[in-house]
DNA sequence: CGACGGGACGC
DNA sequence: CGACGGGACGC
C-alpha cells in the first residue's frame, strides 16, 4: 500500500510524525503510491529492477492539486454538501476548506491541527464522525483562512504525513465544491489520463516520471487487485489539457515499459462511473477530457454527449487517428502512429506533421524529449541494428528521420550552428541524422535548454494569433526556437559534456533503454554513467518542468476564459492557451514557414556574450533538494550518494556560478526595461525580492526574442487589458526565469529559487488581478 | 429549501 | 485490452 512516511513504531527516539524528521537516507521504505514529488527529488533511479540498496529516494512533496474527484465543470455546484451560503459571492467565504483522507479514526484534533497550522492559520478542524455510532469516518476538514494557504497545506502534506495509527499518508484536498466556491475554476480541472499496457512491475512513481515531461504529474493511480497487483493501467492526471496532450501525442503507442512487449496506451480516460451517492454533478459532467474543447486538440474521439456521458463508453476505434479528409471540422490529430499525418485542423493551416513527429518535439516543454528519444538512444547504445529498432514500437512516428518536411535543407539555416560543435562521438554516429540531431540538440541543453524552449516562445501564440501578426506565427516560432538553439548551444559551450547534453532530450526513454542493457550481464561501464547522467539531467529538467508547469496553472487560473476565447475566435490555429507556451508549436511548419524567412530573424540573433564563453564551464555531482518535510539534502547524481550535509564541492561550485553571474548582470539590466514596463518592473522587483537578484542574468537570444515578440504583445493589448497585462506579467517572469535558468548548470537549485520567484510572482499577480477574474 | 430515480454502455 | 482508490460534517 502507500508507503508512509512515518511508521509511528518505526523508532523510539521519533515522535509521532517522523514526517518532521529527516528521513533516513538510507531508508527503502518509499514504495510511492500517488505520490507525486511536487519538489521533485533530482535522481529517480528507479531503484527496484536492479540490484543492490536503492539509493535515498525522498519523495517529493504532495501532488498539491486535484481533488479527488474531478469538479470541473463550472456551472453546477457540485456536492457543495453544506454550503448554503450563495457560491457566487466572490469572497469565498473568507475561508478555504480541505478535505482531509486517510485520517486515523482514532486521530483528534491535536493530532491533525499542528501539522496544518504549520501552513497557515487553521481555523477549524472538523473530524467527521458517524451520526449514529459517533465513531469517526477517518476524515476530516479543515479550514484555512485562505486558499492560499489552502494550497500551502496542500502541498506540503499532500500523501506526505501518516498519521500515528494510520494506513497510508493523508490525503490532503479541497472540499467538494469549495474551488468553485473560491472560483478557482481552473484550478478544478484535471486532466486524467488512461494508460494501458503498463509493466506490471511500474510503480507510481515510475509512471509518474514517464508522464512528468509533459507537465506537472498531478496524480498517479495504478490499478491493483485485491492482493495490490497492478492490473497494468492506470490513471495519470496533470493540471492542464494541454500536458495531457502532449504526453498522449509523444507517448501513446510509442513508449515501451521495461518489461513490456507492448507500448503504453494512453488517452483521456472515460469519466468515472460515480458511485452511489456521488454527487450527479460529478466527474463525469465537468471531467476536464470531456470539457466543450477537449476533442478539439486531441483525438477525434466524439464529444461526449453530456447526457449520455454518466456510462458511456466510446468503441475503441472512435479514439483512433481519423484520416484528413474525413476529420470533422473540430477534429484534430489524435495521434500520429501509425503514420498518420493527420493535419492538425481542419483548415489545414498547421504544419502537419508538427503535430507528429515536431510535435513531438516540440510537444510539450519536453513532448519532445519523447520524440528523439528513439534515434538518441540507439545512437547512445551503438546498437543501430534492426532488431533493436524493431523494439521499438515508435516506428515512423518517433523517427522525425522520416517526416518528410524535416530535412535538413528545410530548417533554417542557422540552425546548422549546431555543427559548429565539436563533432563528439556521437553526434558523429548521428551525422547522417542531421535534422534529428539538430533538432534534438534544440531540447538538449541541460534543463535549461529546454525550458528555455518552453519559456521562450510562450508569450507570442498566447497574445498574439497568427491573424493579428506582422509576423506569420510560423516564423516567429522558427525564429523564436532558433534563438533557443542558440541558447541551448550556448550552454553547450558553457561546458556541459556533449555526450551528456545529447541524451538529455530523451531522458525518459534513455532512461528506459539503458535500464535494459544494464540488467543484461554484459552491461559496460559507460551504460551505467550515462544513466546516472540522465538521471541527474532528468531531474533537473523536471525541477524547470514543475516550475513551468506552476506557471502554466497560474497563467491558466488568472484568465482562462480570456484566453480561451481569444484563441476560440481566431485563426486557425486550434491550440490551447499553451499552444505557445508549450513547445508544441515551436519548431515546426515547414510547410507553411518557408525555412528561407526565418533566417533573416535568427541571423539579428546576436552572439552569446563574450562573458559567457569566457567563464570556465564546470559542472558539480551535487545538487541541493528538499524532502518531503522541508529539509533540504544532497544528492551526487554519479555516486549517488545523499547527505545532509552540503557538500564542499556544490558550495564551489555554486560560488563560481554567483561569480559568473555577476559578470553578466550588466547585460540583463539592459534588456529587462523592454518589456511591459509597468508590470515588469514590478515582477522583477518581487522576484529579485525573493533572493532572486543574483540570480538574474543575461541572455542575449532571449532578449531578441522579447523584441519580436513585444510588438505583438501590444498589438493585442488594446482589446483586452487588464487580462493581457496580466499574462504580460506572467512573460517576463518566464523570461526571467529562463534567464535565470539558463544561468546555471545546475539548474536544480536554480529551479528551486525560481520557483520561489514564481510563487512570490504569482502572489503577486493574484493580488493584482483585475477585478472580477 | 427543492436534496437524487432508475437503470446499468457495448465490443 | 487493463477503466477508477477512498474517507465527505454539521453548523
Amino acid at each position: 500500500m502507500p508507503s508512509r512516511w512515518s511508521s509511528s513504531s518505526s523508532s523510539s527516539d521519533h515522535p509521532p510524525f517522523n514526517n518532521r524528521y529527516p528521513p533516513n537516507p538510507r531508508s527503502t521504505g518509499f514504495s510511492s503510491e500517488g505520490h507525486l514529488p511536487f519538489d521533485s527529488p533530482p535522481n529517480h533511479p528507479f531503484g527496484g529492477g536492479g540490484g543492490g540498496p536503492p539509493p535515498f529516494r525522498p519523495m517529493g512533496g504532495g501532488g498539491g492539486y486535484g481533488p479527488g474527484h474531478g469538479h470541473g465543470h463550472p456551472m453546477p455546484m457540485p456536492g457543495q454538501k453544506r454550503g448554503r451560503g450563495s457560491p457566487d459571492r466572490g469572497d469565498g467565504g473568507n475561508f478555504a476548506k480541505l478535505f482531509i483522507g486517510s485520517v486515523p479514526r482514532t486521530a483528534t484534533e491535536e493530532d491533525i491541527r499542528p501539522l496544518f497550522e504549520d501552513h497557515g492559520n487553521v481555523i477549524e478542524v472538523a473530524l467527521i464522525k458517524d451520526k449514529r455510532t459517533g465513531q469517526q469516518q477517518g476524515c476530516c476538514f479543515v479550514k484555512f483562512a485562505t486558499s492560499e494557504e489552502a494550497d500551502r497545506a496542500i502541498r506540503a502534506l499532500h500523501n506526505q504525513v501518516t498519521l500515528p495509527g494510520g494506513l497510508g499518508p493523508i490525503q490532503v484536498r479541497y472540499a467538494d465544491g469549495e474551488r468553485e466556491r473560491l472560483g478557482n475554476f481552473p484550478s478544478a480541472v484535471e486532466y486524467k489520463l488512461f494508460v494501458g499496457s503498463m509493466s506490471r512491475q511500474a510503480t507510481e512513481r515510475e509512471v509518474e516520471e514517464i508522464f512528468s515531461p509533459y507537465g506537472r504529474v498531478e496524480d498517479v493511480y495504478i490499478m491493483r487487485d485485491d492482493l495490490k497487483q497492478s492490473r497494468g493501467c492506470g490513471f495519470v492526471k496533470f493540471s492542464h489539457r494541454e500536458m495531457a496532450e502532449a504526453a498522449i501525442r509523444a507517448l501513446n503507442g510509442t513508449y515501451l515499459m521495461r518489461g513490456c512487449d507492448q507500448p503504453l496506451t494512453v488517452r483521456f480516460a472515460d469519466p468515472k462511473r460515480p458511485r452511489a451517492g456521488e454527487s450527479r454533478f460529478g466527474p463525469a459532467f465537468g471531467g476536464p477530457g470531456f470539457g466543450p474543447r477537449s476533442q478539439e486538440t486531441v483525438g477525434v474521439r466524439p464529444p461526449p454527449n453530456l447526457g449520455d456521458s454518466l456510462g458511456g463508453r466510446y468503441p475503441p476505434h472512435a479514439w483512433q487517428p481519423m484520416s484528413p479528409k474525413n476529420a470533422g471540422p473540430s477534429s484534430q490529430v489524435a495521434n500520429t502512429f501509425g503514420g498518420h499525418l493527420s493535419t492538425r485542423d481542419g483548415v489545414g493551416t498547421l504544419p502537419s506533421t508538427a503535430a507528429g513527429s515536431l510535435g513531438v518535439l516540440g510537444g510539450t516543454t519536453n513532448g519532445s524529449l519523447q520524440g528523439l528519444s528513439v534515434t538518441q538512444s540507439l545512437t547512445l547504445q551503438q546498437t543501430p541494428t534492426p532488431s533493436a529498432a524493431q523494439n521499438q514500437p515508435f516506428g515512423q512516428k518517433l523517427s522525425p528521420m522520416q517526416k518528410p518536411l524535416q530535412s535538413p535543407q528545410h530548417l533554417p539555416s542557422s540552425l546548422q550552428l549546431n555543427q559548429q560543435q565539436p563533432p563528439t562521438s556521437l553526434s558523429q554516429s548521428q551525422s547522417s541524422h542531421t535534422s534529428n540531431q539538430q533538432l534534438g540538440q534544440l531540447q538538449l541543453p541541460h534543463a535549461i535548454g529546454q525550458y528555455s524552449v518552453g519559456l521562450a516562445i510562450p508569450s507570442q501564440p498566447l497574445f498574439g494569433s497568427s491573424a493579428q501578426l506582422s509576423i506569420s506565427q510560423p516564423q516567429v516560432q522558427q525564429s523564436a526556437s532558433a534563438a533557443a538553439l542558440q541558447s541551448s548551444l550556448n550552454i553547450q559551450q558553457q561546458g556541459l559534456p556533449a555526450a551528456v547534453v545529447q541524451q538529455h532530450p530523451s531522458v525518459s526513454s534513455v532512461h528506459q533503454q539503458l535500464l535494459q542493457p544494464i540488467q543484461q550481464p554484459p552491461s559496460q561501464l559507460s551504460h551505467i554513467l550515462m544513466q546516472q547522467q540522465v538521471q541527474a539531467l532528468q531531474s533537473s529538467f523536471q525541477s524547470s518542468q514543475q516550475a513551468f508547469s506552476q506557471l502554466q496553472q497560474q497563467l491558466h487560473s488568472i484568465h482562462p476564459t480570456a484566453q480561451n476565447q481569444q484563441l476560440n475566435s481566431q485563426t486557425s490555429k486550434p491550440q490551447s492557451p499553451w499552444s505557445g507556451v508549450m513547445p508544441q508549436t515551436v519548431v515546426s511548419s515547414p510547410a507553411n514557414a518557408p525555412a528561407t524567412v526565418a533566417p533573416s530573424t535568427i541571423s539579428a540573433t546576436p552572439a552569446v556574450p563574450v562573458s559567457t564563453q569566457a567563464v570556465a564551464p564546470q559542472t558539480c555531482n551535487w545538487t541541493e533538494h528538499t524532502s518531503p518535510e522541508g529539509y533540504k539534502y544532497y544528492y551526487n547524481s554519479v555516486t549517488t550518494e545523499s547527505r545532509w550535509e552540503k557538500p564542499d564541492e556544490l558550495t564551489l561550485f555554486e560560488q563560481q556560478q554567483q561569480q559568473q553571474k555577476l559578470q553578466q548582470q550588466h547585460l540583463q539590466k539592459l534588456s529587462v526595461p523592454q518589456l511591459q514596463p509597468q508590470s515588469q518592473t514590478q515582477l522583477s522587483t518581487q522576484i529579485q525580492s525573493t533572493q532572486q537578484a543574483s540570480q538574474m542574468q543575461q541572455l542575449q537570444p532571449q532578449s531578441q526574442l522579447r523584441q519580436q515578440q513585444q510588438p505583438q504583445i501590444q498589438l493585442r493589448q488594446p482589446s483586452l487589458a487588464s487580462p493581457y497585462q496580466a499574462s504580460g506579467g506572467i512573460q517576463s517572469i518566464q523570461d526571467q526565469g529562463y534567464a535565470q535558468l539558463q544561468a546555471s548548470n545546475s539548474s536544480v537549485i536554480d529551479c528551486a529559487r525560481f520557483q520561489q520567484g514564481l510563487q512570490a510572482a504569482q502572489e503577486w499577480m493574484w493580488k493584482n488581478k483585475p477585478a472580477g477574474t
